[in-house]
RNA sequence: GCCCCCGUAGCUCAGAGGAUCAGAGCAGCGGACUUCUAAUCCGACGGUCGCAGGUUCGACUCCUGCCGGGGGCGCCA
């Protein structure tokens, strides 16, 4: 799944390193180990894995491999103790390989040599239920992921498994039906928890409407005309609302990407079919189980997945069971990606056991659960509402944009107030979404808008910042953006070096963000590269300096700057040209 | 009780293909604005990488056991 490089010089010195190393060893595959390094542009620590194999000093295999490279036009090697060899590279070298990637539109990310169809699943809000705070990191994190996966080539499927089925239905409708057809209407603008609790509520306390509420369940499920007709409006009144999330928060998620429950249920029996068919359906304690082995209760006796209730009912484990079948022969998915919270990591497990069990997953057709951590409050623990409640996503939305404003507004009130409104807009959100790609996902993180909207850091807005200073120096140069592209750079000064260096890993980044679904590998060398930017702008005038130095800063500028627009644009985040 | 995840500087977090990795940012301290946007930069300070063993030439990184925090563990999704 690899993005790959054509320009990263540490890969083209692995290239270049490893026959030798292999022809020293007399071994095929030898990893030449090519790190960076603080006391060169990268070390070569091949020798010292290969020591004890072929029980020789790990110095003297260094020293010959050394001798056998060809280092013209590449750069010089050290040997240092006890076998490592510090690779300086050219300047000129480094020169050419920036003016290939400023000359490529992709900035060196080569395209996938295998792509494939990759289902991303993402977001899932429930219908009838206020979007909330807990579907910021499935949702931004999703994105991210369907960015890169479509940068580097592969058909991506996004699919928005929506909470829209089930036995609940059967009293939202009911109370949709109480409220009138002519006051269902205004149900998306107010408040969809209050809806759901009162529906809830009423279902446990009023017995008349509980009866109503099954009935209408069972019209649901056969698929009563006008049953089906309110369920709709409940689903579009409902998608109306995340839409408006979706929308200010720049994701990619259209209705065209709704996948619901609904769409699974009809394949509910199928999934029993053909479980029972593999010889792998159980019954226990009159249910209809299938016990993927390693799985155990809390007594030590197998877990069995549950496919078919006592009561008969299907579950959302032969839900999930339907969507995985459904994501292999109908979609033709090569790769499954769930993005979803880490509590779930069981329940998936055994829903991939199962599936692999009875065949539907083989190898090297695979799901994955990218799984993540919460989103805390101050004191620690999951962020909550004063009141307690889950905190509303279109509210967070709203504060991280009204934020953004009032924070460029105070550091350029110059702007027209429109395009203050607008780079706040960008400002904000990215912020939100930065904050949360940003950690490693498997981690719990704590939420605070302070830091997530400093300037200082790795945050957000100090890399829009490091993109618009940028722009506005080819503003001020009043030459073209395209201009110096091509033309290899001078690669004189520290910093120069460093930025050079850090805008060729590029297209490295994104592969390892790729291989190991974790956005905030990405994120972590964008920090660096405007960090790296900062410093070269400090210390290295573009504008007060002669004409060659001038076009040679340029080129680094622009070609630092779309490196900086592109990877935030594979997190979903914008680079306004102006701050 | 069993299983999973997390534990790195005062705070928030990187580093997990073993070696030349003890890192960044923030806060605090000391500097740098007749600016290419100081929304920034430079410097010093700051940690027995939860604890204890083990494997290895070498462990923050791998293994085992503890401790602490969070989560999951049959008919809700």
């Amino acid at each position: 799944m690899m993005g790959g490089s054509m320009a990263d010089p540490l890969e083209l010195l692995a290239d270049r390193l490893r026959p030798a190393f292999e022809r020293v060893a007399g071994l095929a595959g030898v990893d030449p180990v090519v790190r960076p390094s603080e006391h060169a542009d990268a070390q070569a620590n091949g020798a010292l894995p290969l020591a004890k194999s072929l029980g020789r000093p790990p110095r003297d295999i260094a020293a010959e491999v050394l001798a056998a490279v060809e280092w013209e036009g590449l750069g010089t090697a050290e040997l240092a103790e006890p076998g490592f060899l510090n690779i300086t590279f050219d300047a000129g070298w480094i020169a050419e390989l920036v003016a290939a990637v400023a000359a490529d539109d992709r900035l060196g990310v080569a395209t996938t040599a295998t792509p494939q169809t990759v289902v991303v699943d993402y977001s899932a809000p429930n219908v009838a239920k206020e979007i909330h705070i807990g579907h910021l990191r499935t949702t931004v994190i999703g994105d991210s992921l369907v960015r890169m996966l479509e940068l580097v080539g592969h058909t991506v499927v996004r699919e928005n498994h929506i909470g829209d089925w089930g036995r609940p239905f059967g009293m939202l409708i009911e109370h949709l039906v109480d409220l009138g057809s002519d006051r269902s209407a205004s149900m998306a603008v107010g408040d969809l928890d209050a809806f759901y609790k009162t529906a809830s509520a009423q279902f446990e306390h009023d017995e008349d409407f509980a009866t109503r509420a099954r009935a209408r369940v069972v019209a649901l499920q056969s698929l009563d005309p006008e049953t089906i007709a309110l369920w709709r409006s409940l689903v579009e009144q409902s998608a109306t609302h995340w839409n408006d999330v979706y929308g200010k928060l720049g994701v990619l998620l259209t209705d065209d990407d709704i996948a619901g429950e609904s769409r699974y249920w009809v394949l509910l029996p199928e999934v029993l079919e053909r479980l029972d068919a593999t010889g792998l359906l159980e019954e226990s304690d009159g249910a209809q189980v299938v016990f993927p082995p390693g799985f155990t209760n809390r007594e030590g006796q197998p877990l069995p997945l549950i496919v078919r209730s006592q009561a008969g009912a299907f579950t959302y484990a032969t839900s999930d069971l339907a969507c995985v079948l459904d994501r292999v022969e109908r979609v033709g998915a090569d790769t499954m990606l769930y993005v979803v919270g880490a509590p779930q990591a069981q329940h998936l497990a055994m829903v991939f056991a199962v599936a692999e069990m009875a065949g539907w997953l083989r190898p090297p057709r695979a799901a994955v659960h990218v799984a993540f951590g919460n989103v805390l409050g101050p004191d620690r623990k999951m962020l909550k509402s004063r009141s307690g409640e889950p905190v509303r996503f279109v509210d967070v939305v709203d504060e991280a944009i009204e934020r953004g404003v009032a924070a460029v507004g105070d550091k350029n009130p110059e702007l027209p107030e429109a395009e203050q409104r607008a780079v706040g807009h960008a400002v904000g959100v990215g912020a939100l979404k930065y904050a949360d790609l940003s950690t490693d996902r498997i981690r719990d993180y704590v939420f605070d808008w302070e830091r997530m909207l400093s300037f200082d850091g790795n945050t957000a807005p100090y890399l829009q910042y490091a993109h618009a200073r940028i722009c506005s120096i080819f503003r001020r140069a009043d030459v073209e953006r395209t201009s110096g592209r091509g033309h290899p750079p001078t690669i004189a000064e520290v910093p120069e070096r460093a930025l050079a260096m850090r805008v060729l890993g590029y297209p490295s980044v994104v592969g390892e963000a790729l291989e190991r679904w974790s956005p905030h590998r990405l994120c972590t060398y964008l920090f660096e590269l405007a960090s790296d930017f900062t410093t070269f702008y400090e210390h290295c005038p573009v504008l007060r300096t002669d004409d060659e130095t001038r076009r040679s800063r340029l080129v680094l500028c622009d070609v630092t700057a779309r490196v900086l627009e592109d990877g935030l644009g594979l997190l979903g985040i914008n680079a306004p040209t102006r701050m």
